[in-house]
DNA sequence: TAATTAATAGTAATTATTACTATTAAGGAG
DNA sequence: CTCCTTAATAGTAATAATTACTATTAATTA
């Protein structure tokens, strides 16, 4: 596997966003640093960095996949249904519950998504704020 | 929201599947049933049932939705990234997780999705045998 | 039993992602 | 350092999953 400049950058932007970035976002900031850069190019280094376990991918319901970083230990997400927002969720130990399902079930685990939805704190206050009750879950 | 037996159709199969059924399989299951039930009703209840709390959905990256009943205690999955096998992983106690994350992150959760994916241990097996080291992680 | 309108079938449209192909450029050999 | 091989790229076309649209059907309510 050669080392361009283009999986480069895009291994840079993924390992430097906190917001869970979408395979399109990543497309338009990799774009300010290489202007022509394809989207193609984006979608297949994404697949190439996740497979060699470098970044990881969440699949959203309802939306594209969105990408993560893996500078801290394992963790899950959060994932607002109103605004779309992500929270990290450190608090729970994902490393044993890996070990303990690969154990118990005699299987190899290669990735993981230990993730919850519903609506974050700000659209909870939002929310009664405004009573509105069309919560959207998708 | 109006009782049809397209709904119930539906909400039949998933509870009496097993295997995780996608919606597709889910729409030839309900044609054997009601031959000119068409896709786009088959979409529109799985959404209904889930936003309705009465089935799940699961998201696996690079192919379609998958949706599971709701009969037993909620549990986590195994996902076979060769055979395209799922395992359910029920010695996950996912309650006392949602309580503890809704309550140090002031969240509301309605859904959760607790995934593992890599080799089953059939698949782990026929890979030793047929020397194939070819997994195809997507 | 009729009136209202949500749900449906069938089809068209949209969105995310992958496939294809001629061209470019990594990186190893000489 | 320069040439050669071929993996990776840009640009575009194609595919797959899902949603949107619209005339028609059928569930509920009066």
């Amino acid at each position: 596997m050669r080392k361009t400049a283009q999986k480069t950058l895009i291994y840079e932007i993924v390992q430097s966003s906190c917001d869970h970035p979408t395979a399109e976002s990543i497309y338009m900031k990799a774009r300010v640093h290489m202007p022509n850069i394809s989207l193609g190019t984006v979608y297949r280094n994404l697949n190439d960095l996740v497979e060699m376990g470098k970044i990881t991918r969440l699949s959203i319901p309802g939306e594209g996949d969105h990408y993560d970083h893996k500078m801290r230990k394992p963790h899950g997400h959060f994932y607002c249904q109103i605004c779309k927002c992500f929270m990290d969720i450190e608090e729970i130990d994902v490393e044993p519950m890996i070990a303990s399902v690969e154990q118990k079930n005699q299987v190899k685990i290669y990735a993981n998504q230990i993730s919850f939805s519903g609506v974050c704190p700000t659209c909870q206050i939002m929310g009664k704020e405004e009573k509105e009750n069309g919560i959207k879950r998708k």
